[in-house]
DNA sequence: CGTATATTCAACTCATCGGTTTATCAACCA
DNA sequence: TGGTTGATAAACCGATGAGTTGAATATACG
């Protein structure tokens, strides 16, 4: 299961601690140890976590004496940011073609907080 | 685990048939057993993925007799689009200023295929 | 060589996920 | 009322995920 890379990629992002080595990452290449500094979680668990990122193709690791420097790939993310934003543009087409009708007749403007 | 909304939308998109289901959805409005139908899955399964893409906010069902219609609410893709190219954005930044120097050092230009 | 540091591997636990089957609920219809 | 259809609920199963601890590997340093 999940052997496609779209679901890969979704998988990879939908953890906050994954999601927040990212961020991190952001800000310049970083070793294992300082990715797993900021968290409640053992240097193992980030370690598991960076090889989510990697299969997912997010990240790229590169070997520098015993320290494994990590660095963002932002390719797969270019892909998601196509499929959403495609998604996106389809699902809101489709809500202006048959709920803007729906829509005008009860005067809603109820849009949802979210 | 995975409370957050932005964890929970990247979750319900990483499985391929809740997207495909989704994808349906962009065709227009549709019962449990319609969408149920091209999949080599029972009804009872669908009807879990339903309840997945609904707590995510992604679509909204709507009682009608004893059908269920699904709707797409494309709101949250919404918001996924504009985390997805914020960050995407941020890592291209980083990307240029970062490794453009690099890349030029070495006289680069193997774009990795993925 | 031996030791310290950085990282991964292995084995295990516990929770969640995607699927099943069976049973239940709700609404229509005859 | 009883039967049929649409959909969900409940209980279960096997696989996977995220975490742990403990051991192994690899590289630098003395």
């Amino acid at each position: 299961m999940t052997t496609d890379p779209v679901s890969t990629v979704f998988a990879a992002l939908a953890d906050p601690t994954r999601r927040a080595i990212l961020a991190r990452l952001a800000a310049g290449e970083a070793t294992v140890n300082e990715l797993a500094a900021p968290f409640p979680v053992s240097v193992q668990a980030i370690s598991k976590h960076l090889n989510v990122l990697e299969r997912a193709g997010l990240i790229v690791r590169t070997r520098e004496a015993q320290w494994r420097r990590c660095r963002l790939e932002p390719a797969p993310l270019r892909t998601l940011a196509e499929w959403v934003d495609q998604y996106r543009r389809l699902w809101e087409d489709r809500y202006d073609t048959l709920d803007d009708y729906l829509n005008d007749l009860k005067g809603k403007d109820d849009e949802p907080a979210q």
